[in-house]
DNA sequence: TGAAGTTGATAACATATGTTATCGTCCCAA
DNA sequence: TTGGGACGATAACATATGTTATCAACTTCA
């Protein structure tokens, strides 16, 4: 994909760029994240199962508030979670979350600044936190762990491809096609998740996305 | 911001993940990318000068067509680049480039797959084109600079929030708006670029670009 | 220098999508 | 058990945006 020029400023030198919490939570984020695809990394996270917070909370709990810094990692044992945003007094999703996936308000955490989003459960779930100072710690433990940059450009590289997906599908991508590609390619959202969630993770009012299935239904009726 | 889910199988081992090219293609798009933001590393760029090919092109060129494999880097010296990909007959832009920047087509540069996008110049431009051969050895000698892993860092957390700002903008935004953004936070690109593809990077007809500016004018005369 | 192409504005109409309102179903908690 | 709330379908209308066509100003270049 392609590359973004970035409009910031820059550091003078590669020493002050990363704090060591920065740097350490940005990492441990993405360990997180890929801990169901690197199973033998698996002792890292039994060893920091004491220090997180276990929770067992009703649908619509919210875990972080939009303008709220990030305090916590974020992981799924049980149950269902979206991340989204208000605009307008209108809520926008920017993606669903399920079991054994970990999430963060990355920006937020990362680098001490509010959350641009919202998180809150959409069923009962059960979920662990880990706060920050523990994810400090458990990086310093993975930096000696043999391919650690690989893991690192592994995990980059996924992400980015990921996100710039869904950025090239919003457009490219008419609200239908999008509902028959989230049916084609990850059905099992369009199965558990409520249609008005759907509707506000494709960007369309839920009068429309109910449109959209009318059309396609209609298609599908043969005689 | 909010992490992703990776959709893809995962290898069993760390050993087999990053055949040396892919991981030095990885690393040395991002490199060039911002080289402006780290002079030290000027030293590495004069170095490798030689092995690149100075193109003098006209306006339209095209340096990398949708559905063919990058071979190289490419660097702007002189003039302005868009990457675009094809929907129905039309032409959606993807993003500008500008002097002094570098950019590839990541996913294809990296993975040796066809790229979802074409790169062609907009205005008359010197371009440097790097084979991927060099690129990597260049990261060869890279990885012996001090720092390395928090520069991979450090890039690909901006590149990140790059992306799902973009992202974030279009689920958010009204074209309208997307077009005041962008005349407040990047001036020279709507001073630049000529209107229609300025429609095409805010997801509009040319039509209806015109309408906007033209409501926005009305809304500025005050008598 | 003149003809052809490029760019941008605008009008008229078509289509896509949002908004509001209504209704039926289902589910859960008092 | 039942009544309110959540969910989803649908209709009617409003608004946003696309499409096509036309025109004028401006380049480009043979």
């Amino acid at each position: 994909m392609i590359e973004f020029k970035v409009y910031c400023s820059y550091p003078q030198s590669f020493g002050d760029l990363f704090p060591y919490l920065r740097k350490s939570h940005y990492l441990i984020s993405m360990f997180f994240h890929f801990r169901n695809k690197f199973p033998r990394l698996n002792v890292y996270w039994d060893k920091y199962l004491e220090f997180q917070q276990r929770l067992d909370v009703p649908a619509k709990t919210i875990l972080l508030d939009e303008g709220k810094v990030s305090q916590n990692y974020i992981y799924i044992e049980k149950g269902c979670v979206r991340s989204y945003f208000n605009k307008n007094g209108e809520d926008k999703t920017v993606q669903f979350f399920f079991e054994e996936e970990g999430l963060s308000s990355l920006d937020s955490f990362v680098n001490n600044i509010p959350s641009q989003f919202t998180i809150e459960t959409i069923e009962p779930s059960v979920i662990y936190l880990l706060p920050k100072q523990y994810v400090a710690q458990l990086i310093t433990e993975l930096s000696n762990e043999p391919d650690f940059t690989q893991m690192i450009l592994y995990m980059s590289a996924q992400r980015q491809t990921h996100y710039i997906n869904e950025f090239v599908s919003f457009i490219r991508d008419t609200p239908e096609e999008r509902y028959q590609h989230l049916l084609q390619e990850r059905p099992h959202i369009v199965q558990r998740i409520a249609q008005h969630y759907i509707a506000s993770y494709l960007g369309v009012s839920t009068v429309h996305l109910s449109r959209i299935k009318s059309k396609l239904a209609k298609g599908k009726t043969r005689f």
